[in-house]
DNA sequence: GGGTAGCATGGTTGCGCTACCATGCCCGGT
DNA sequence: ACCGGGCATGGTAGCGCAACCATGCTACCC
């Protein structure tokens, strides 16, 4: 007695023969009712279980796609792959999960080699850091990637929320509440999206002919925000846009400390619109990333690259939208 | 010119025998200096990427774990996985997602049965929602399962926060602070969690005699925490206690909203220590969950149950630890 | 110097499934 | 009645790899 019924076993059982078998466990449409219910009930009876290695290996495509990433802490980044998950599943397709970095210290081209084994017809990376381009190099290839938050050059394709488009609705946002200028609180020079913000930041300033003033740099987290705000107020600021939400809480938390009134005496600004981004006090304005359409684009995208290998790479910029809330106001 | 080299076109090339070729690509210890590096080589020059499918069919074991899970959004469980994917990788593990509930509306039992097809060598279900028994009752046999953070009956290996013991020390906490009583914002019904949490509050209260304030039931996000206080106060909360971080979030937000001081006149604590518990205003006392050692913890658990499939199965609780931070203090 | 331990290597086979093509049946058209 | 088309079904082969056991070789021991 075998440990698991193969479909042979199944075919034996029902009288038929193994392809026919086969054909019923993937529904094709060329079977007799009377012989599909014979053998469903078969495999029903036997427990019969489809072993995913065999159908990968006859058919050399494993209903899989890669997601590597870097971090699995970061709001966003998980956000994103969990609607990426759900766009796959939606399709028929499984997502494994491949880290960039194990506590070992193993670097970004031991996640690729391991991509190489993985048995995945294609892989999305989000990566909230950008790539160095000799090691993006080291992609295998025949295997279809798709770059989200990160620069992949112009040999891949990149899913990305319009960072510079929020950046600027955030600044304009501030300004046109007539702030003098807004000071900015970036994210880290290895990101390409805080990047864009920065320099989308930075552009509307210059258009309007403002002071552009000194952008501390943090690493995303609320403390990095929480430190650099004393600087800022040094420099006058009313109004404070940090490339993420996180660093925004830690602005409005050091903003408490020292008793100033938000948004009476300093409007903040943060960016994601992660899950609790309205329940800060006061609620934070920010520019809503569509995680979920990036999740589903890169599928959508992916599964296309898959199905032609040759199509050619193309960006695309998922729109992001204000949101208002409680944290911002006119200067006083 | 076949696609992709397979392992036979490695050894022709290289001279060798296939299995001479397959032990240098395992990394077999029985292979001669010389041997190993032309073969070595051989894999370089011709872009030989072993076939997993291959692999698992030809061993029956596929080094990957399925991780089942119902909310890609709920930051515990997000950070749990992480955590999860991390240890798997560092046992040479990849973990496969599997979602409870796709947008269509597909349920438990069809992501169990998406498991059997998975090829996966174990499972981990990650539920903040209690499952109903007579599904769990459809996991394919012969697939080690483990659950975190739902009850599974004694038929499967538990393994979890020590919810109970932190719902006492944040409910200790507050009362050796001087509070009469402490207020509770419960968690949905469905989740194991937030019943144990709720039953050890309760608990405590009446061990010392107190009075036991009806408790909301709220769905974990902060608008219910918001939409709780009022009526709390109304029955005179001086300290409240929120099953998880976000609802007291939006406790926080609410008692800002009338005015009221957080800790002078209102104590709150939350409970999971989320990535941004320090940044709130007043930063949350909460009770910290150890995601990565339950991470660990189910990892080490599960593929010892692989290696043995009748291993009896056993519970772990792991501690948590209560952080006292500035949103508590003595009654006013 | 003979025996043997220990190591490197190879041949064969089968894991479970599906692709490809062939076969046989029933049906309707003329 | 004959022929051809469409449909259900089957036979055979092979996907890429590792398990099993056998073989040949070296080196070492007494």
């Amino acid at each position: 007695m075998r440990r698991t019924p193969s479909l042979a076993d199944v075919a034996r059982e029902a009288g038929v023969a193994p392809i026919t078998a086969s054909r019923v466990a993937n529904g094709a449409e060329n079977v007799d009712e009377a012989t599909r219910s014979r053998v469903l009930d078969t495999m029903g009876r036997l427990g019969y279980r489809p072993n995913l290695a065999a159908r990968a290996l006859a058919t050399g495509h494993f209903k899989s796609i890669g997601v590597l990433t870097s971090s699995m802490r970061s709001p966003g980044n998980m956000w994103t792959i969990g609607e990426i998950v759900t766009a796959a599943a939606e399709r028929g397709y499984t997502v494994t999960l491949l880290p960039f970095e194990l506590r070992g210290g193993e670097t970004v081209v031991n996640a690729y080699d391991r991509l190489t084994h993985e048995g995945v017809d294609g892989a999305i990376v989000v990566a909230e850091r950008r790539l160095d381009d000799d090691t993006s190099i080291t992609l295998p290839p025949g295997v279809p990637v798709i770059f989200i938050d990160a620069g992949g050059g112009d040999e891949y394709t990149v899913i990305d929320s319009d960072q510079a488009g929020g950046a600027r609705m955030a600044t304009e946002h501030l300004l046109d509440l007539g702030h003098r200028t807004v000071h900015h609180i970036a994210g880290p020079r290895e990101s390409y999206a805080a990047m864009r913000r920065l320099a989308a930041w930075r552009r509307v300033l210059e258009e309007r002919g403002l002071r552009v003033p000194e952008a501390p740099i943090g690493d995303w987290r609320s403390t990095s925000g929480h430190e650099a705000v004393d600087a800022l107020l040094a420099d006058g600021a009313t109004a404070i846009f940090a490339a993420n939400d996180q660093m925004a809480f830690g602005v409005l938390q050091r903003l408490h400390e020292l008793g100033i009134d938000v948004p009476g005496q300093v409007s903040v600004v943060g960016f994601d619109d992660v899950i609790d981004a309205d329940a800060s006090w006061p609620p934070l304005t920010t520019v809503r990333q569509a995680f979920d359409e990036v999740g589903r684009v890169a599928i959508a995208d992916l599964l296309e690259r898959i199905a032609d290998h040759d199509r050619p790479t193309a960006g695309v910029v998922v729109p992001v939208q204000l949101i208002v809330r409680g944290s911002t106001a006119a200067p006083a």
